[in-house]
DNA sequence: CGCAGTATTGACTAAAGTCAACCCTAGTGG
DNA sequence: CCACTAGGGTTGACTTTAGTCAATACTGCG
């Protein structure tokens, strides 16, 4: 069982923002919960549940779904290994959206009562989970921006280049990383349809930026894709590696 | 000066969602800091500006804006008498947004300082202000949806029906309140183009959805314009006059 | 093998953008 | 008081982007 691993994953996420002592590390790392495989596509938690425990993804992606209509999809948010995607629920009654697995996953859940504790034991920890919060918000903010001002080859460029760095694959100039979403979710998170999506991947490939294979997405040259996409990684970074602020 | 006006707006905002006793909304009520006039489209608070206060909005209307791209812009948050557009920063090292006046208005600076010595005394407070912050992420996350996924005519709608709730100007059928927002900038707010804009609202006009008139905004009928729009105000209201979850 | 989900492609339609003109109103300075 | 100006609103003609529908492949899997 990786638990311990992701929960690394997720404590990795917090200390980049917030410092954090080996006690307190320690603290987040005892946290458990009964872990589930999901298959794809199946939602784990819905909106309007009232939820006793919130989420960490071990394995697979998660997203965050919406329907604006009665037809329509809308992902806001992607959640990958390390991530919890409704840490929030600890501070509401419902839950504010659906939860769905994009590919197989597997995810625990952590009773509220343990993150609470913590919390109040740990101030710091509590000020590591504001940030947390706070940068999962601001990738919120930075979707709407995408979704909003971007023609459709470069909605998607954002995305792979965000997807990058989220997953620290980064490298020098050219490298891969496996992101096995389907063109009908790409086509939810960017706000377009299928097959558009399907010709935009096209023209992204025939330009040489992006090349995929069975989920592995290779990036020829993350300085080009980069400018494609207007990529500015700051809001994904936001570090303040110290302790409080006054 | 209605300064203290606006705190209570803003400690009303918190006990909606968290229960304050009444020295601790003391506490928040006491928070104070120069007040400035604005002009409409200034800017008082820039991206990457490394900030040592958070605003509250005194007067007027401001926004959170963005640029996707070199030419265009786009508004991801509006903000309202007694909204703190960037409590959030009292976390974070550098703004991650411009803030921007839409019309006349006045704000406070309120030094971080001052915001984290209130959190750490009583801890109500600090778990109040994790609530704002969820909240306006919600808002953030139900605009990423009205943008990617409604017709122009149905964002427009559920932006009306958004400022009506916020304002707490809903009425049984049928109200009026004062939005003096530009096509253009409602533009920048649904990702259209200023000219789709002015006939997405006729088109409303003609269906008496809505009566604009110098800002004056009024809903003839409520459900109908709900119902346009597929408004579901859950995500606003959020509340849970509880103290803590535990 | 056959199914289900996914990817690709073409032909056509609809939504939204662009450009450009024109009008109206509030605020400015003479 | 009035001419001038800037910002905002309205409209028409045209272009571009993206959506829809539908057919055809491809893939992994039971």
């Amino acid at each position: 069982m990786h638990m311990d691993q992701c929960l690394n994953t997720f404590v990795a996420k917090l200390t980049s923002r917030t410092k954090l002592t080996d006690h307190e590390c320690q603290a987040v790392l005892a946290l458990g919960g009964k872990s589930e495989q999901l298959e794809a596509h199946e939602s784990f938690v819905l909106l309007g549940d009232a939820t006793m425990s919130a989420c960490l993804v071990l394995d697979g992606f998660c997203a965050r779904v919406s329907r604006p209509t009665e037809e329509s999809r809308q992902i806001t948010a992607i959640y990958i290994k390390g991530d919890m995607p409704d840490l929030y629920s600890a501070f509401l009654p419902q839950a504010n959206a659906t939860l769905e697995s994009l590919t197989r996953a597997t995810i625990i859940r952590i009773p509220h009562l343990a993150i609470r504790q913590v919390m109040r034991v740990y101030p710091a920890v509590a000020e590591a989970f504001g940030r947390y919060l706070i940068a999962d918000a601001a990738i919120t903010s930075e979707w709407l921006i995408n979704v909003g001002g971007r023609e459709a080859a470069r909605k998607l460029a954002h995305l792979f280049c965000e997807m990058a760095v989220r997953m620290a694959k980064v490298e020098a100039h050219s490298f891969s990383f496996f992101f096995p979403i389907s063109q009908t979710q790409l086509a939810e998170v960017c706000a377009l349809s299928s097959v558009h999506i399907n010709r935009s991947l096209m023209s992204l490939r025939r330009d040489g930026l992006i090349v995929v294979d069975r989920g592995m997405i290779t990036i020829p040259n993350w300085d080009a894709l980069k400018k494609a996409a207007s990529f500015d990684d700051r809001y994904l970074v936001s570090s303040r590696p110290s302790r409080f602020s006054n």
